[in-house]
DNA sequence: GTCTATACGAAGATAGAC
DNA sequence: GTCTATCTTCGTATAGAC
């Protein structure tokens, strides 16, 4: 299929940001990774890379939304372990080497629109956790869902630079108890 | 002075590294923000980049070890205050454009050794954090600065990403109701 | 200890054939 | 829609003069 090209760029590129970052993710590196035909890049993103981490990083807001959307409805804790969850799955399937891609976005890209495009999804995460956690009887819903968003990203990099799920698991702990 | 070059590198590198990652932190780029002699890279620096971003990550992690240290003796609120004051700092002066330098190391380095060496600065700072808050009466101060360590790191990035401080000031005061 | 010059590769991007 | 070829710029690194 032709038009699946652009979705496997896409979906490479979240991979590779996550990896090693903004300059990491290189045309070269997303096209071998993709198994995407060279010729089609400009074909699929006619303004280049800016394009396609834009793609990537509006892509992987919506996935971790859709996250957050399947656990509606249940109690504090399950919310807490149910995010908690997604990101103890991508340290466990890529040994340590992959975390947050829009969090790599933040801190490693040079284009200040990929930045604020980074913020909104940081909002966007915030603002429904906080609507699940408000709904779930969790007093100050917002301050909780930042407190959570930023404990989690954090435990993720300390995760990752430690080779040990140990600062993760110790986090998701300390998040439950002050839920609970 | 001759020698004075190579620690102004080395300090231009952290700046470098907490405002555009490992890939942004270039020779071209730290030259012209240190105003060092382009002959003396090599000379300084004879393992090339590896080296110096090396000694950015060891001379970072020093730096915030000496701001741990300097906050002995206080309770466990005037600790956390102190060391989110450091990270607010950052933000401020930089107007959200720079981070933690070892954060971005681990997320942007092409380099397992560097991201070994960010895991032990990490480690290093939860387990000197931890003594300080043992010290003040906190329970559980391993868990408790794991963390502090990890909602400051994400904090740090949520500010940059929304170029606002709220998070980062949300963060700080759940970190003050959790330990008060 | 610092300089210039340069080698070599990889990056993003464009042109034009098919 | 995909290909190859190529351009330019930038990155790290080295050589050799001063």
């Amino acid at each position: 299929m032709a038009s699946d090209a652009r979705e496997r760029m896409v979906r490479s590129a979240i991979i590779l940001l996550a990896q090693h970052g903004y300059q990491g993710t290189s045309f070269s590196e997303v096209l071998s990774h993709s198994q995407a035909p060279r010729g089609s890049i400009y074909h699929h993103f006619p303004d280049g890379k800016d394009q396609l981490i834009a793609a990537a990083v509006e892509v992987a807001g919506a996935n971790a939304v859709a996250v957050l959307d399947a656990l509606e409805g249940l109690p504090a804790a399950g919310i807490v372990d149910g995010f908690m969850a997604m990101w103890r799955a991508v340290l466990e399937r890529s040994e340590f080497s992959a975390g947050c891609s829009v969090l790599a976005v933040t801190v490693s890209s040079d284009s200040a629109a990929a930045v604020e495009q980074a913020g909104g999804v940081f909002r966007a995460w915030t603002t429904r956790l906080a609507e699940l956690l408000g709904d779930a009887g969790v007093a100050e819903p917002e301050s909780f869902a930042t407190l959570m968003i930023a404990a989690s990203e954090g435990a993720v990099v300390l995760a990752r630079a430690e080779h040990d799920l140990a600062p993760f698991e110790s986090v998701h702990r300390r998040l439950l108890a002050v839920v609970g």
